[in-house]
RNA sequence: GCCGGGGUGGCGAAACUGGCAGACGCACGAGACUUAAAAUCUUGUGGCCGCAAGGCCGUGCGGGUUCGACUCCCGCCCCCGGCACCA
């Protein structure tokens, strides 16, 4: 394709202008309204693809649209410099992960200006950088003394490809999130982040945060699972030291307890086994042990178990019931034990029948009912002084009933666990803690942090904390005795540093702590964030605890740290995600080089809304091109006229100028509410296409060129023309910047006021109204605006063309529905 | 199973609060320019019938409400995503 506009120059040419002039560093400015606008930083991991352009996209665009309207605008950039790949990467070809990260980081920063974007890359970020990881690890102190941070012993989801531990929602499937390995269960000791300490205020949030797309709010409630109801003691018969802990939702069902059920995993189940039957007990459990999670959880496997000898008590009415260890409940879930009803419980219900255990009714099925389980409302039967009352009713006085008695008590579980962040790996932010002989585990002292990652350690990806093998690293002083101590060598999760990095953008530099307060009061919270639906249950989850717990920590007001999220679909090619290890890469330099970078952001902000996925398409591209390439010949090609043209137009006197400007600001009416309204960039783009495609009608039709004809067509001309590049700007910053300059403006795009639709030039002396017969449109009328209902009913009965369709019919009625159309109802 | 989001031309998609379904773009057809091609410009393009004027059908399926339904209600089907022996 020849003929294209010279987007090599020109892109060039105002990226070195912004940076000379420094024109999107920002400070605190209590003048004006702020705006932080922030995309997901990327991971270093080499290159920059069409996936990252969406994203980096729709940020600045939104960033440049808020410059003109006028907002103080904080966007920000950096690098979550902390992770995997960068480690294997040199264990696979011998470079020093920092360097590698570095190298990517410098590369990629290349690229994202070369996009065009309008960082204030004076507070660029390196999460890998000691001077951010310091504050990292004095929060991770101040977690410790609060208890929000603990270590314990647990099995854990282990990745056997990445050699280390991953947290609940790292894993997906049943595999790695990075890798899909498969994961497998291993006991290990790790440090937890309290994030259930939260668990309520995180899910009440999720009604509070409207500018959050339902989707991920409800992938988060789901995640967080709550759920209510009883807990309560189940003695065991003849054993009255010993007592069984269970967790229901449906208290109100406990006359329909038919037996109870033990994790095989319980610690009660040691206990209560007699000799005889310790060794089936063992063998049961080598068997569950033996299946992968995966394999335990599938929901439509048979439910196996095994009958102990002990029987348990249920306490409300005293039956002695038959006790089992069984696969189908987990000990990581409420107390590790269940009261079984197979009457309202489909699982227990399964269960029963295999074991040919009694089923008991207590919820009164609806005439016709024939299922199994009943888990729909009803009246309560066969329930004692529970009978005759809804569920709801019973279930309260179940546990009034429990609480009296001191047995049991009302309970809300959680699914959420707490967040494992201990990494067995190299490439991350040292933990800051001592293993001290004599003083057990103590925190390092605040005065020497940051604990530097050491530079020279042997990295073999064989497993292990490749910290362990750093002497100089591990043996240290103890912080509070003095004596010999050992420090941690796993690294913390690279999510931790991506929980807070939003935060440090307010003040970058800040050496005081980890953000300076009054920055982060101005600057948080985040107004607009802007990222993959993939981090929907990761880091957006994670964010959301971590600034709760600086919240509570004192250095930030805020209670969530994203106002608004829009969540953008993934960039598609040939059916899978585009992504290194798909091999399916569109590369943003081939991009550029070939169509230049507007042309590249027009595009993937064209071609679908920003929320569902997009199909990259080769031939999709050639149209935003053509597109700028139109505007590009147009104004270059008109500058002569348009430079001579008077800058204020008067209203225009011909009917054609008049319906003109009309659709000048029609489109500055429509981009902005596309704009402001839900992020219409798709519907936006289109507006302006149609303006321009007005404007070449326009200027082809509107002949004269002198005398007063003439100076109104330049007039229109001008102001359609800048109204074009003053609306594209955000888009295609580099075009409008051009252009604009090319027609004799010397300041920024940038620096003017976003277009205002002049009210005057929307009204229409005459509106065209469908004419419709039974619902079928037949004809149009012209009318005046504002025409009384009467005038446009006769004008609709007289039209010629309806006229036909009543011909043998008796109007019944007539709607008229103003400004839009009018409706004939008949009746033969 | 529960929760959320969807289903509109050959394709990506529009349609604000119930008021002209398919804007804008891609692809494709025809024409102009050209020795020719590319680029560019003009023009056509949901399906069926028709020379045309025009008519009929059409937003996953079946019903309903309404003068009027892609939009609201009821009942289904299918697709995508999340959660899931979570008691």
């Amino acid at each position: 394709m020849a003929d294209r506009y010279p987007f090599r120059e020109i892109e060039e040419k105002w990226q070195r202008l912004w940076d000379e002039r420094q024109q999107f560093r920002v400070t605190e400015d209590r003048s004006r309204p702020k705006f932080y606008c922030l995309e997901m930083f990327p991971y270093p991991s080499g290159r920059i693809h069409m996936g990252h352009v969406r994203v980096y996209a729709i940020g600045d665009l939104l960033a440049r649209y808020k410059w003109m309207r006028g907002y103080n605008v904080l966007h920000p950039m950096g690098w979550d410099a902390f992770g995997l790949p960068a480690e294997n990467a040199a264990i696979d070809n011998g470079v020093h992960p920092a360097i590698w990260t570095s190298e990517n980081i410098d590369y990629m920063r290349l690229q994202l200006k070369k996009m065009g974007t309008s960082y204030d890359w004076e507070r660029e970020v390196t999460t890998c950088d000691p001077a951010y990881y310091k504050w990292e690890q004095l929060i991770f102190i101040k977690m410790l003394e609060r208890g929000l941070a603990y270590r314990r012993r647990s099995r854990v989801n282990w990745c056997p490809s990445c050699q280390t531990v991953l947290a609940n929602e790292q894993v997906e499937d049943g595999r790695c999130w990075r890798c899909e390995s498969e994961v497998t269960p291993k006991d290990i000791d790790g440090w937890f982040f309290k994030i259930t300490a939260y668990a309520e205020e995180l899910l009440a949030w999720c009604d509070r945060l409207p500018g959050w797309p339902e989707r991920v709010l409800t992938m988060q409630r789901n995640w967080i699972g709550k759920s209510e109801g009883a807990e309560f003691d189940l003695p065991i018969a003849g054993r009255p030291d010993l007592k069984i802990r269970v967790f229901t939702t449906r208290p109100d069902t406990v006359f329909g307890m038919t037996y109870a059920v033990l994790a095989p995993e319980h610690p009660l189940v040691d206990q209560v086994v007699t000799p005889a039957e310790r060794a089936a007990v063992e063998a049961f459990r080598a068997e569950v042990a033996r299946e992968s999670e995966m394999e335990r959880t599938a929901a439509d496997r048979p439910k196996r178990g095994l009958r102990l000898a002990a029987m348990a008590v249920n306490p409300f009415d005293g039956a002695e019931i038959p006790l089992f260890i069984a696969d189908y409940v987990l000990m990581g879930y409420g107390t590790g034990a269940i009261m079984a009803v197979p009457g309202e419980d489909q699982r227990d219900w399964d269960f029963a029948r295999r074991q040919g255990l009694p089923i008991i009714e207590t919820v009164e099925r609806p005439a016709g009912w024939t299922g199994e389980a009943y888990t729909g409302d009803g009246v309560k039967i066969n329930s004692g002084f529970l009978d005759g009352l809804t569920i709801a009713e019973a279930k309260r006085k179940a546990i009034d009933w429990l609480v009296e008695r001191g047995v049991g008590e009302a309970r809300v579980n959680y699914r959420l666990r707490d967040w494992g962040i201990s990494r067995q790996r190299y490439w991350g932010a040292p933990i800051p803690v001592l293993y001290c002989e004599r003083c057990g585990i103590v925190p390092e002292a605040e005065d020497r942090l940051p604990v530097v990652l050491p530079r020279d350690v042997q990295l073999s990806g064989k497993g292990g904390s490749p910290l362990a093998s750093a002497p100089e690293f591990v043996n240290a002083r103890c912080p509070r005795c003095g004596g010999a101590a050992r420090r941690e060598t796993d690294t913390m999760d690279t999510f931790v540093e991506s929980s807070w990095y939003f935060l440090r953008y307010c003040s970058p530099r800040y050496e005081g702590g980890m953000v300076d307060t009054p920055a982060a009061d101005y600057w948080m919270p985040v107004d607009q964030y802007i990222g993959g639906i993939e981090h929907a249950v990761l880091h957006l989850l994670y964010a959301r605890f971590y600034t709760k717990v600086l919240r509570d920590l004192g250095l930030t007001k805020v209670d969530e740290p994203f106002t608004a999220l829009l969540s953008q679909g993934m960039v598609i090619k040939d059916g899978a995600k585009m992504s290194k290890s798909k091999g399916n890469v569109v590369s943003d330099d081939f991009i550029r080089e070939k169509y230049g970078a507007d042309t590249g952001r027009l595009f993937e902000l064209f071609a679908a809304p920003p929320e569902k996925d997009l199909e990259w398409n080769d031939q999709g591209i050639e149209g935003a091109s053509r597109f700028l390439n139109r505007v590009w010949r147009f104004t270059t090609s008109h500058l002569g006229e348009l430079a001579e043209a008077p800058r204020t137009p008067a209203a225009a006197a011909t009917d054609a100028g008049r319906a003109f400007r009309r659709v000048i600001h029609e489109t500055v009416r429509r981009v902005t509410d596309d704009l402001e309204r839900d992020f219409g960039f798709n519907t936006a783009i289109a507006a302006i296409m149609e303006l321009v495609n007005a404007l070449a009608v326009f200027e082809a039709g509107a002949g004269a060129v002198s005398g007063d004809a003439g100076r109104e067509r330049a007039a229109l001309l001008r102001e359609a023309v800048e109204t074009v590049i003053l609306l594209l700007g955000p888009f295609c910053p580099h075009i409008a910047e051009e252009l604009w300059s090319q027609l004799g403006h010397p300041e920024s795009v940038f620096r003017q006021r976003w277009p205002q639709a002049d009210p005057a030039a929307l009204v229409r002396a005459e509106v065209t109204l469908v004419v419709q017969v039974d619902g079928r449109v037949r004809s149009r009328v012209v009318v005046e605006a504002g025409a009384a209902e009467e005038r446009v009913r006769q004008l609709a009965l007289a039209d010629e063309r309806v006229q036909p369709w009543l011909a043998s019919r008796r109007v019944e009625r007539v709607v008229v529905v103003p400004s839009r159309l009018v409706n004939i109802v008949t009746r033969a």
